[in-house]
RNA sequence: GGAGCGUUGGUCAAGGGGUUAAGACACCUCCCUUUCACGGAGGAAUCACGGGUUCGAUUCCCGUACGCUCUACCA
């Protein structure tokens, strides 16, 4: 943290900033830069906010805005200052601050930093054709090129003025200069080094009138007063356009301090995890559900799945750092304590969702049930299982199966048979062995169980074991047969602790009707 | 093509001039458990390659290769 401190403007309070385009749903990737930017926010008690990047108004996708909220409320990383809660440096929104952004533009044409340009798209694809060669496969429209194009450079002020004055359509670009170094340190990568003859003239402000990601980016960091920027990885190559304008608009000793995150990539093969990749290989990369209203597409998220937020957030951690111990498993209040930009890594992970899994199942493991209850009456109520009034069973029952559940949904399985009795029972399982022999034996039980004072699991499997003992069988080759007929399948915990928790009557009734069963499947 | 960034087992990774190169996931074997899990024990990796510096390099330097990102009036 010292190290960081000495890097930055220590003496300013700590401001980063989460600035999502709302064009769809979260992605895993915008969850963890969210993560580390809180993270580092509040180890410095400084402020987090959420700022919307719509100024693409092609791409804007309703109740994108609302999910992002929903999902930082879900993980428990809510913004101090957003377009919904406020604050002193709103608004927010960049389609609201339209106005701003065009003054800061025409400032840099008026200083000589930037220029009208009148190209249309297909004068653009023209020159990106005409000078393609295999040298230069994507030429860019930069100082080699920028003269031999339609802008107020090559063309005269007066037809500038005309042009404009007409209704033409135009961008102002950056005029980028020729051979300045152009460096900056990264929190992450350290020193970064860039030629400014590398960068082309960006378009800064669009033809109506919204200003590209560079330039809203810079003016916005700027007037919010934000002191850290945390973005992924394909951001580096852009980052010398940002140098300039910061060094031309508001000085280069005010400019944000960057961590250029690495980025989180596809588990098989290479490149950076998308959407696509987690339909093909059947895992989520979105926090939550997101149906888009466009398309009506819909994509399964990680919350519905059955994943404890907690897990969600911890996983997301891992990727990219740790703390050099061989501890995995983080709550927020360790993450809070423990975590530190110096440790990220620089190299991209390729996102495995085994690993995924593991967590939430270690999540599982260590709540409590009573912080499970109501997630898992949630499930329970969705599958039709009511269990109101059972709190105080439902809980020991948790307890009983929390260890055999992956996800939360999990639960449905492992804790359904308690409420309701199988229906179907997995016969085949104890058809092959079955004989008279066994039948008398359940037939003595019933009676046994019928009797029984206290239904405790010890009783019951001490009771159990005496009578096999009498039948001169082996309580191996029945234990099975009674999980099937309590539990319907080969699944549960101990056998004797589900009989004792759905009581003598239950317990009777359901050796019953598997063995009713049993008879009619043994006659064929 | 160019620029930038990166490179320790299948994956995530610790480590860092001299080590038996941690740990986790997945995998395999075994123990526990006459369900499934949990838990426990064990198995398997010479750090991309080539030079250099050094008594000694996986660790430092330089190249090469490979990978990724960017190269839009998208962010």
């Amino acid at each position: 943290m010292d190290n960081i401190d000495k890097m930055t403007n220590s003496s300013k309070k700590v401001r980063t900033r989460f600035a999502p385009s709302p064009t769809g749903g979260l992605h895993l990737g915008g969850v963890r830069t969210v993560l580390f930017n809180y993270l580092f926010t509040r180890q410095h008690n400084g402020e987090f906010i959420l700022r919307i990047e719509d100024t693409d108004r092609t791409r804007f996708v309703e109740g994108a805005e609302q999910y992002i909220y929903d999902t930082l409320a879900w993980c428990g990383l809510n913004p101090d200052e957003s377009p919904a809660t406020g604050g002193p440096y709103g608004p927010y929104r960049q389609s609201e601050r339209k106005a701003i952004y065009g003054q800061y533009a025409e400032q840099l044409v008026k200083d000589g930093h930037a220029y009208y340009a009148f190209d249309t798209p297909e004068e653009l694809e023209a020159m990106r054709n005409d000078y393609k060669t295999e040298a230069n496969p994507s030429p860019r429209y930069d100082s080699t090129l920028r003269d031999k194009m339609r802008n107020s450079l090559t063309i005269s002020e007066q037809e500038t003025k005309d042009l404009i004055a007409g209704g033409t359509p135009y961008v102002i670009r950056i005029k980028a200069p020729e051979n300045e170094t152009l460096r900056f340190t990264d929190l992450i990568r350290g020193e970064v080094e860039f030629n400014s003859s590398e960068t082309d003239d960006k378009v800064l402000l669009k033809a109506d009138g919204m200003p590209t990601y560079h330039l809203a980016v810079v003016v916005d960091d700027h007037l919010m007063q934000i002191t850290h920027s945390f973005r992924g990885e394909e951001w580096l190559p852009s980052s010398p356009v940002h140098i300039l304008l910061w060094k031309y608009l508001f000085g280069l000793e005010n400019m944000v301090t960057w961590a250029h995150l690495p980025l989180i990539m596809k588990p098989d093969g290479n490149g950076k995890l998308s959407k696509r990749d987690g339909d093909r290989l059947g895992f989520p990369v979105f926090a939550m559900n997101w149906t888009d209203p466009r398309t009506g597409d819909f994509t399964k998220g990680y919350r519905e799945l059955g994943f404890l937020p907690e897990a969600f957030v911890n996983m997301l951690a891992v990727l990219g750092w740790n703390d050099g111990t061989e501890q995995e498993v983080f709550s927020m209040e360790e993450l809070l304590e423990k975590f530190s930009v110096e440790r990220i890594h620089k190299k991209g992970a390729k996102f495995n969702y085994e690993k995924a899994l593991w967590f939430n199942k270690e999540w599982i493991k260590k709540s409590s049930a009573d912080k499970l209850l109501p997630h898992v009456q949630y499930y329970l109520h969705n599958a039709g299982i009511d269990t109101t009034g059972n709190n105080d069973t439902l809980l020991s029952i948790i307890d009983q199966v929390k260890d055999r559940c992956t996800l939360l949904t999990d639960f449905v399985e492992q804790t359904g048979f308690f409420f309701k009795a199988p229906t179907t029972l997995d016969l085949d399982a104890i058809l092959k062995k079955w004989n008279e022999q066994k039948n008398s034996f359940f037939v003595e039980l019933i009676r046994s169980y019928e009797l029984t004072q206290d239904f405790t699991p010890e009783n019951l499997e001490n009771s159990f074991k005496e009578l096999a003992a009498a039948s001169q069988l082996k309580p191996g080759e029945l234990m099975l047969p009674l999980r099937i007929m309590l539990v319907g399948g080969k699944f549960g915990p101990h056998v004797f602790d589900i009989a004792s928790t759905i009581g003598a009557k239950q317990t009777v009734s359901r050796i019953k009707f598997a063995l009713g069963q049993l008879e009619a499947n043994n006659g064929n």
